[in-house]
DNA sequence: ACCATACGTTCCAGAAAATGGAATTTCTTG
DNA sequence: CAAGAAATTCCATTTTCTGGAACGTATGGT
C-alpha cells in the first residue's frame, strides 16, 4: 500500500497513514487487517501514537482516530515544506498575468483554509495571515471542495455546517447549494459572487490530485477581484489561465 | 501537561516537527541545537526519516526539507474525518461566545483526557496540550464522568484510584465526593473550585451519547479561567451556552 | 440468561535496534 | 593548502521492540 516501508523506528507511523488514508476512525482488528501486522505489535503503536498526542480514541473506547496534534502537524508541514515556494510562484505568475489577487486553499474537513495568497499590488510582500478560514457555502473554492467531495461525506458535513448568511447572495438552502454544487460540476471551476464579503466576486478551480489512487480535490485556487473592477464575466475569461494553474499546483503536491 | 516528548519508536518525529516549524530547510547543526539532542542521534533520525521518504535533501547536499511523503500524509490527514475539525469549530465559537478557554475532553475508563482545546486571545492563560491526561477526581469534567457513570462502575472505580491532593480544595474523603457527584446529577452540570489548580476555576457540561442503545457520558466540555477573571458564579452563566454547545458535539460523535 | 465468538489487552524471553562518546572523513574558507 | 567546522561512521552497551500465547472483556445469537 506504501510506496516504501517504514523503518527506523518509524513503524507506528503507518498506522496514522492508514488511518489517514482510511479516512475515518478504525479499530485495532481492522488496522491488523488493513497492515497485516500482528495483533500485539499494532496495538502497541497505536498506544505509543495516542500516549503521544497523535491519535486519539474515539468516545466509543474502540475505535482510534486522528487527533489534534496530527493535525497541528499537518498544518505546519504545509506552510512549512519547500512545495510552497513553488506553488507560491505559481500564484505569482497568475496575478502578474491577470492582475488581481490569487489565492490557494485547502479543505480542512469543515472549512477553507488559505495555505496562500499573493496579492496584485505588492507582489513581494504577503500582507495577510496564512491560515485564515472561510466558510466553505460561501466561497468559491469551498463550494468546489463541496462540489467533488464523495456525496456520503458531502450529506454529512451538510448536516451539520450551518449554512450561514454572510450577504444577500450567499446560498442559505439547501436545495439552492445542492443546485449550484450540480452547476459546478458541470462547468468544472466555481463562483463566487458576492456570496462572502459584498463587492468581492471569485473564481476558483479545482487542484486534483492523486491519492490511493483516487482523484480527489484537496486544494483549489481563486481570482479574487473587486466587483467594480473585474465583475464575475470578466474573470470567467480567465479560468483556462486558471486551471492550467492549478494543473501546476498539483503537480507540487505529488511527487517531485 | 506542556508538550509531550516523543517515545515509542517514534522520536525521529521530533525532527518532522522541528523542521517544519521552522519553515524552512535546516542543517543537522542547526537542528542538533534546536532539539538539544546528541549529534548522532539526530543524524540517524535524519537518514531514517530520509530513507522512509518524509524528508529529503535540499539540493545543497547539506540541509534536510520536508518530502512528498509527509506532504501526501498532511494533506490526507486534513482532508480526512471532518469530526475533528466540527468539534473544533464548536469549541471555537463557544470560545469567541464566552471569552475564555474552552476544552474538549473524553473519559479513558480512569483519566481525563483532553481531546481538543482552544484558547481564548487574553495574555493571562494555562496552557494544556491535547492528549494531556488529569485525575477525575479532581476536574469538573472528571466528576461528571464519574457522576452519570453506572454505579457499579463508579464503585469499582474509586476503589481503585487514589483521591490525590491537588490543591486545598481537592476533594479528598470518598463522602465529599459522593455528595458533590449528586449535586452533579441533579445540576446537570459540574464546576471545578480550584481542586485541580490554584486560581483555575471550571464548568463542564456533558456530552452525552447513544451507544449500543445506552445513553452514555463519555465526553465533556469545558470553560477554564483564572478565577481573578472569572469566577465560579460568573462561569455558571454560560452553562446554556456550554449546553448547547455540548449538544452540538454529540451530534458529531453520532454518525458513523 | 447462557454460551460462542470475536475483539482487545497483557505477558515475556529472545531478537533487534537505538544510543552517544569518540574517531574519522568530508566540506568550507581564508 | 592548511585549519576549522560540519557531517559521518564506529561500536560496545543499553534499551526497546517483537509477536506467539494466554488472558480478559464485550458482543451477538438463541
Amino acid at each position: 500500500m506504501t510506496d516504501r516501508d517504514l523503518t527506523g523506528g518509524l513503524k507506528p507511523l503507518g498506522v496514522l497513514e492508514a488511518l489517514a488514508a482510511m479516512q475515518q476512525p478504525a479499530t485495532l482488528a481492522q488496522l491488523v487487517t488493513y497492515l497485516s501486522v500482528p495483533k500485539p505489535t499494532v496495538h502497541r503503536w497505536l498506544k505509543a501514537l495516542e500516549s503521544v498526542g497523535l491519535l486519539s480514541r474515539h468516545p466509543d473506547g474502540r475505535r482510534y482516530e486522528i487527533a489534534a496534534r496530527a493535525t497541528q502537524l499537518a498544518v505546519a508541514i504545509l506552510l512549512g515544506e519547500p512545495g510552497r515556494a513553488l506553488r507560491r510562484n505559481i500564484l505569482r505568475r497568475l496575478v502578474d498575468d491577470v492582475g488581481e489577487a490569487c489565492n490557494l486553499t485547502i479543505f480542512d474537513g469543515t472549512d477553507v483554509t488559505y495555505l496562500d495568497r499573493v496579492e496584485a499590488n505588492w507582489p513581494l510582500r504577503i500582507s495577510f495571515q496564512p491560515g485564515s478560514r472561510v466558510p466553505a457555502h460561501s466561497s468559491a473554492s469551498g463550494k468546489l471542495f463541496l462540489a467533488y467531495m464523495p456525496p456520503s461525506r458531502r450529506e454529512k458535513l451538510l448536516r451539520q455546517i450551518p449554512l450561514t448568511r454572510c450577504t444577500e447572495n450567499t446560498l442559505t438552502s439547501a436545495s439552492a447549494l445542492a443546485k449550484e454544487l450540480q452547476s459546478i460540476r458541470r462547468l468544472g471551476y466555481s463562483t463566487d459572487r458576492e456570496e462572502y464579503l459584498d463587492g468581492l466576486v471569485c473564481v476558483a478551480a479545482p487542484v486534483f490530485t492523486t491519492m490511493q489512487s483516487r482523484r480527489s480535490c484537496v486544494a483549489a485556487i481563486a481570482i479574487q477581484a473587486p466587483v467594480t473592477r473585474n465583475d464575475i464575466d470578466a474573470l470567467t475569461k480567465f479560468v483556462p489561465k486558471l486551471q492550467k494553474a492549478a494543473g501546476e499546483i498539483a503537480a507540487t503536491f505529488e511527487g517531485s
